[in-house]
DNA sequence: TTAGGGTTAG
């Protein structure tokens, strides 16, 4: 395929090799020059001759004795003559000195002395200007180029940007004469012009002419020409992936390769434009080459786009073809494995990378590849993200003891991080004062981290005060900090404190930011403050932040439980015209207000714009529609509904749905109907929890149907399914008064009994 | 390599 073909935008070819005039043929300098030694002119008598033609008028020369006199005693071979040229002053007076001495003295090498002239007027002022000048005349003398001279011409035109007149000389060569060098230049002046076409047909050219160089013909691609084609593919935004690829297998095929550096900017470019497949291809072709180009770095580069993507299968052969093709990892590669590992929880996998990494000796240092305190943090963090903060602590003393690396700041955070998440606050403060004795300064991190693990396991009075202590000790707190502070106390209903909060973050010069924004509204929407809520989304607002999808469902969420549907409606309205689209939890939080005040033709209307949005209706609309029939006592719609929902639009009904089904049915004295609902979950896989058996034990207890909650607190605890206060409120009452008691306790004892158990033989139980 | 928020039906 040409490269041509290639292109998005198909334009008219630039047609290079034909429809132009081959005004000159090259002369080869060597050819012309003289092989057998000549006698010098004595420098003295050179410096009188140029003295006397840049003195006098060029119209005087015939005249003038002493000139004739001079030229009389050098030896006026042509060689001589274009030498003397060449020391002229201007490019004007060597001019006229060559026609002087073509008719006066001895005819010269036209092809030669057009060479001088050039070189003359390339050192002139508006050199390109002169050039034109002379190789306007030079075409008027049909006088062939030199080489020399085609390379001053390109190389003065393409200094000044005269893309036009450069690619003229081109095609005023013929292509047998035409060199690498100025198909480079050519190349990277029309590279750089944005003419993309042109440049792609003269490359085309360079790569199909190359079998043709070994006869002296074509001008192969050498390393400039990669040099400046992998300049645009880094440099160019709308290039196609496969042209990435097809040019650089090209240019390989003539021996001419990226670096290193190069083929990991490349993949990194694929990578960007999620060309991942392009990427691991060009990675792999290039891999094939014997001794190739392919290195460490490039293969981090295609890791790192593999980890992106969690293609872990691919990491491993590429990480096989690595050791087959002897590329040796480095601690960016392992550090590349480590953490996509870790962000995928696949931690043990990761330590066995470490492990890996840290088993050979190859280097003296004990080592094949030294981990570096990064390696190490991936690892500590990976482990307390998955709840093994007790693993990465053991492993941060191993490290320590093997004198591999000294914990910085982000190894104490990450493992303070790991202890606050799994409630082990006092170990986190531990790990806090041992970080300030080591002398391991903590940042603004450590505390953010202290304060939200404090504030999240109900301790927001300590977080409060390690809050105060650390900014008398010179950590101030940011917007972070405030975000912790102001959640927790939104959390336990203490908005006045959370606002003050608010307004201490103000004076304190932190900038809010869209998260401690929507942590407020989301709080004073929960209090029920709704019409502070909108003060706040105001001041939002005027900082320049704009609403989400999420906020807004929070917001008519609010106002749909106050049944404030005026306000629900503008806030949708505001909602598309800021361009966020009302998505499947906007509709389903409305359709299920219109569902609990009953007004169903609404409900239905609101669905239908759903759908014509090109929504898919879930299990939550058609639960919220449920929901509303079963309110108002129409059970047999709420079925018809349930129905439909299976078998018409195919979606499989949930615990949830069940739940509101079953709590109905039994609250309509249809328990026979609940009970069997019930035993369709156990056969759909659809698990019940906690209320569905509250459910379930009050119809039961309604009918009076003790056989059947005895199998119903059997199959709870099958299950695993813990009684909550409810579900023992219902058996209390119910069992007492029928003298049952006995098995209550039983039931109850189990549950003790699975709750001192290992968790992994709980949940088999 | 480390820290804060996340909405809908029971």
């Amino acid at each position: 395929m040409s490269i041509r073909t290639l292109l998005s935008s198909p334009k008219q070819p630039l047609h290079l090799l034909k429809h132009h005039r081959y005004l000159s043929a090259i002369v080869d300098i060597d050819n012309v020059l003289p092989t057998q030694p000549q006698p010098q002119t004595p420098p003295n008598i050179t410096s009188k001759l140029i003295h006397l033609l840049n003195s006098i008028n060029t119209d005087n020369w015939n005249d003038n004795d002493e000139l004739r006199q001079l030229l009389s005693t050098i030896n006026t071979t042509p060689p001589t003559l274009i030498q003397l040229l060449r020391r002229l002053g201007t490019s004007a007076k060597a001019l006229k000195l060559y026609q002087w001495v073509q008719t006066n003295v001895v005819p010269i090498s036209p092809s030669l002395a057009y060479q001088a002239i050039f070189e003359i007027a390339a050192r002139e002022p508006d050199s390109c200007l002169k050039l034109l000048d002379v190789l306007e005349l030079s075409r008027d003398e049909n006088v062939a180029l030199t080489v020399e001279s085609v390379a001053i011409l390109v190389r003065s035109f393409a200094r000044a940007q005269m893309v036009d007149e450069v690619r003229r000389v081109f095609n005023e060569i013929q292509p047998c004469n035409r060199t690498t060098y100025i198909c480079n230049v050519l190349l990277a002046l029309m590279f750089r012009g944005g003419n993309v076409d042109d440049s792609l047909v003269l490359l085309d050219e360079m790569l199909q002419l190359e079998s043709e160089s070994e006869s002296g013909l074509g001008y192969p691609p050498n390393d400039s020409t990669g040099f400046i084609v992998f300049a645009w593919l880094l440099r160019e935004k709308t290039v196609r992936p496969e042209m990435v690829v097809s040019l650089v297998f090209k240019l390989g095929d003539h021996g001419v390769f990226p670096d290193g550096m190069t083929i990991m900017r490349l993949i990194t470019k694929l990578g960007h434009g999620s060309h991942c497949s392009q990427a691991w291809e060009l990675l792999n072709g290039l891999m094939k080459i014997k001794e190739g180009p392919v290195d460490a770095q490039s293969c981090n580069a295609m890791l790192t786009w593999l980890g992106r993507t969690n293609d872990f299968q691919k990491m491993n052969l590429l990480m096989a073809e690595m050791k087959e093709k002897g590329i040796r990892p480095n601690v960016v590669t392992f550090g590349v494995l480590v953490m996509y590992l870790c962000k995928s929880r696949r931690v043990d996998e990761a330590l066995r990378v470490l492990n890996e990494m840290t088993k050979e000796e190859e280097n003296g240092e004990g080592f094949f590849v030294r981990p570096d305190v990064v390696i190490y943090n991936t690892l500590f963090d990976g482990l307390c993200k998955v709840g093994r903060p007790g693993e990465a602590l053991a492993l941060m003393q191993k490290m320590r003891l093997q004198n591999v690396c000294a914990p910085t700041t982000v190894t104490y955070n990450c493992l303070i991080y790991g202890f606050c998440k799994s409630g082990e606050i006092e170990s986190s403060i531990e790990l806090f004062d041992q970080m300030k004795e080591e002398g391991v300064p903590p940042n603004i991190i450590t505390v953010n981290t202290l304060v939200d693990g404090m504030c999240k396991h109900g301790r927001i009075g300590t977080a409060l005060k390690f809050f105060n202590d650390m900014q008398i000790n010179g950590i101030k707190g940011d917007t972070v900090t405030y975000t912790s502070l102001i959640n927790a106390h939104c959390r336990v209903n203490n908005i006045d404190k959370a606002m003050a909060l608010f307004d201490e973050m103000m004076s304190a010069k932190c900038t809010p930011d869209a998260i401690v924004y929507y942590t407020l509204i989301s709080g004073l929407i929960q209090a029920g403050q709704l019409d502070d809520a909108i003060s706040i989304v105001g001041k939002m607002k005027a900082s320049g932040f704009c609403l989400d999808a999420v906020s807004y469902n929070v917001l008519i969420n609010g106002f749909c439980k106050e049944n404030r549907m005026d306000k629900v409606s503008e806030i949708f309205k505001e909602m598309e015209l800021s361009g966020i689209r009302p998505d499947e939890v906007t509709y389903n939080t409305i359709i299920s207000s219109l569902g609990k005040s009953g007004d169903f033709n609404t409900a239905t209307e609101t669905m239908k714009k759903m759908i014509g949005e090109g929504l898919v209706p879930t299990v939550v609309t058609f639960g919220a529609l449920i929901h509303g029939y079963c309110i108002i006592g129409k059970l047999d719609v709420a079925m018809t509904i349930f129905e439909n929902m299976r078998s018409t639009s195919k979606v499989s009904p949930n615990t949830v749905i069940y739940n509101i089904l079953i709590d109905s049915l039994c609250k309509e004295n249809k328990t026979e109907v609940a009970v069997s609902l019930m035993d369709e979950m156990q056969v759909k896989g659809v698990v019940p929890n906690v209320i569905t058996y509250n459910a379930m034990f009050r119809g039961l207890q309604e009918k009076k149907w003790l056989d059947k909650a005895l199998e119903m607190m059997d199959r709870m605890q099958r299950q695993a399914c813990n009684p909550d206060y409810v579900t023992m409120e219902i058996l209390t009452e119910w069992f007492s008064a029928v003298g049952e008691m006995e098995s209550l306790r039983n039931f109850v004892q189990e549950y003790q009994v699975s709750a001192s158990l290992p968790r992994n033989e709980a949940k088999l139980r």
